[in-house]
DNA sequence: ATTAGCACTAACCCTCAATGAGTGCTAATT
DNA sequence: AATTAGCACTCATTGAGGGTTAGTGCTAAT
């Protein structure tokens, strides 16, 4: 039988990282509490909303033991005491990866966007919005990356004498316009003609491999003396260079400044900047791409200051080709762990259903 | 020389609405006042900052018309005096319409989007940024409506055996697009040539008379013997569907909920509800396209009960042939009149040029 | 018609004491 | 040896009392 808070079996080594199971429970307990209510958590009323016997001085012994390692802090001495980062971190480690979810939430994140032949952007506008009402704070979701979508299509239409729309229609059913400039005019035929060779060559290619392409064509000798295929890659290398950086959705904002936890907090002003700025919480959904699953990022863990009073809930949506983007949620580092986490899960899926049955396949 | 707040020439008639030069000096300065502190104006004070030499006692005679006639009221007994709606609405008529504004916000506001071919929507983004950073308050914007823009192009594109593709280009630089399904199948070179019939015949036309026009050929006898003409008929009616109900960009709601006006008020929750929802703020932005110049609606003057403690400062942009959609900002009723109405009516200028400039002609 | 004077009001701010939730420590109990 | 009861202590919160202040409305004097 463990009788220390803290046992890793050996003496001596009183610091380490392995709680008993008593110590767990208490935490998982003071959390859970935290969560709901929002307010420090003292021995007394833990002694009773905790499962099993256990008298104030003995969980106050525990707690006290969990502050020096960390997991609590007291923000005076005769408060109650609250989780830190590392407790929360404890918490979503034990949960089990993905907690359960109500039918009937299900049913409100199927409901988003049925509608047939939505744009994928629309999609997307609906599905971050439907999160945002339902967890009631803010949501990002990261628009498919252009660079890994592959060609479906592309138009070329003159609109004035120096002047081309680019119409680039992505597998993914994402379709993107730009302006781009000339020194010459083309006549429509000719831009027809084209595009018709840009389709030929590039259909079904990411837009990462055509810009290698059509670098590589530039230096290749043939290109100078076909008369098409110069025009072709001249301008295909102006259609296809990378300037959407990359959108990026948010819905919600709002809810976090009517949080409590946000509202009296002078962070509010440095939160909204960061959600401005979107270049940062762009990053992180970029990262959180690459890894499969549910992301958690725990305040002090957000390596962007702004969001060091927040946590991520992040998860990729894909296509039966690629991962395209990713959604999350940002809330209080003491939001509903449980709750959050599973709403993005199945959001995440079902968005990712969505999107492979609106694919250009 | 007039002696009474009130002067209408006749005796008798107390309550009318002619204020004699001296109470409009009060009230005018009042609200001069109230917009730079946001405290409650005494007599005291007033008879301080006002020019004219007036005793405390005779301004609070004054101030005690004034608030009879409801211009102003008082929180409680013993305070200072508020501006009402009507107040401001007196303020905003005598004001030279519209006022100077300095050369270095006039410079910030020309700043914006000059960027070469920029696409529309992103100098509206742009623009409606940049002037909520520079009210500090919420700013909307409406894109160009559908119905009154110019054809410029229509391109269809077949992207699954039922799917088209349809891609909308505006005189005004506007890109749309949407997706339209069709029971029967078409080839791309079919499509191609519907869609040169339908740029031939629509181009330059608005797409409310496109509408029309294509409800006039379906009920056309030739019609139905011809069949690229049918076909197109067809796919044009899909495609110039008014599916879009004209969007909106806002920015800097931030801002409202930071404003000491509605941070301590009950009222925030609903005010963005009434952002989220976006028709009803659309719908004032459709009126004031109807009219030339700056359009002011203060508190109560606003059928949409949440906005009742705002004040929307809104102007149309065009470009030299249709106005296209208006500007706005939201903000508290007691917000710097002079300042916001300046900034508002530069900034539809500019934008209207960079628009005229953006334009396909 | 204007102003000075005065009584009155209500918000605001300060202090002070009581309250109460919570702690840490020690000694008694199991 | 672990657990618990008891107790002294801390500190945020609350509410009452009192002074201060900005402001009013009324009346009488100018």
């Amino acid at each position: 039988m463990v009788k220390k808070v803290i046992d890793n079996g050996k003496k001596g080594v009183r610091y380490n990282l392995v709680l008993n199971e008593r110590a767990q429970l208490v935490l998982h307990s003071i959390i859970e509490n935290y969560i709901q209510s929002s307010e420090p958590i003292g021995s007394r009323t833990l002694s009773k909303t905790i499962g099993i016997t256990l008298s104030p001085a003995t969980i106050r012994n525990i707690m006290s033991d969990l502050a020096e390692l960390g997991y609590l802090i007291q923000n005076h001495t005769s408060a109650g005491r609250v989780p830190t980062d590392k407790a929360y971190r404890f918490y979503v480690n034990s949960l089990a990866t993905p907690p359960g979810i109500s039918e009937q939430i299900k049913e409100k994140i199927s409901l988003v966007s049925n509608e047939q032949g939505s744009q994928v952007e629309a999609i997307l506008a609906d599905t971050v919005r439907m999160l945002a009402e339902l967890t009631k704070f803010a949501c990002v979701v990261s628009t498919p990356k252009a660079s890994v979508s592959r060609l479906q299509r592309i138009e070329l239409i003159k609109i004035s004498e120096d002047r081309i729309l680019v119409i680039l229609v992505t597998k993914a059913g994402v379709v993107r316009d730009k302006i781009i400039f000339t020194n010459e005019s083309h006549t429509q035929e000719f831009l027809n003609s084209v595009a018709e060779f840009l389709n030929d060559k590039f259909k079904d290619h990411s837009m990462q491999e055509i810009r290698k392409e059509i670098h590589q064509s530039m230096v290749d000798d043939r290109t100078r003396y076909h008369d098409l295929l110069a025009h072709a890659i001249r301008l295909g290398k102006k259609a296809f260079e990378l300037n959407q950086p990359g959108e990026m959705l948010i819905d919600g904002q709002m809810n976090l400044l009517l949080d409590s936890h946000f509202h009296e907090q002078s962070s509010v002003r440095s939160l909204i900047d960061a959600f401005e700025q979107k270049s940062a919480i762009m990053k992180i959904l970029d990262d959180s791409m690459k890894h499969k699953g549910v992301h958690i990022f725990i305040g002090i863990e957000n390596d962007l200051k702004q969001l060091q009073d927040c946590s991520l809930i992040t998860a990729s949506y894909r296509n039966n080709q690629n991962v395209l983007g990713s959604i999350g949620v940002v809330g209080p580092t003491s939001m509903d762990y449980k709750r959050i986490i599973s709403m993005v899960d199945y959001t995440a899926k079902i968005l990712s259903k969505t999107i492979t049955e609106q694919s250009y396949d």
